[in-house]
DNA sequence: CATCTGACAGACG
DNA sequence: TCGTCTGCCAGAT
């Protein structure tokens, strides 16, 4: 068995963060839901402390919006990466947010394989 | 050690 | 549909 080098929730966090498709978007209670943190609050907590190599800008709120923009060097610097990589941002929100929901536990089941 | 806040979400009226 | 309250856990003061 690999070491029990079980990462934080953290690092669970970010390693799910990064498994978003581009152009595609996903929600902090999907992932605190997938990863069992037990509150969605945790998956903001995380990604506030993320180092920058997390594609924070694919993880909304339920609604859709892109309620962390303000966490990024510019206001705007979320909806912009998240534009450039195709999805659509208006009023601070996402459209068309529910095609472009991306699940976990949908797409990664039980397949932890991502943990490396 | 007590209290408040936060990149949320669900329940209620 | 909207505003408000509560639960959740960790970090800051």
């Amino acid at each position: 068995m690999e070491e029990n080098k079980i990462p934080t929730y953290y690092q669970l966090v970010y390693a799910v963060t990064r498994l978003i498709p581009k152009g595609r978007v996903t929600t902090y209670g999907a992932i605190a839901d997938f990863l069992a943190l037990g509150s969605s609050r945790m998956t903001g907590w995380a990604l506030n402390q993320q180092r920058g190599d997390v594609p924070a800008h694919r993880v909304v709120n339920r609604k859709g919006e892109l309620s962390g923009r303000h966490r990024f060097a510019t206001p705007t610097l979320m909806q912009e990466l998240l534009e450039y990589e195709g999805v659509k941002v208006e009023d601070a929100k996402v459209v068309d947010f529910d095609q472009l929901f991306w699940s976990p536990a949908a797409e990664l089941g039980d397949d932890w394989e991502f943990l490396g």
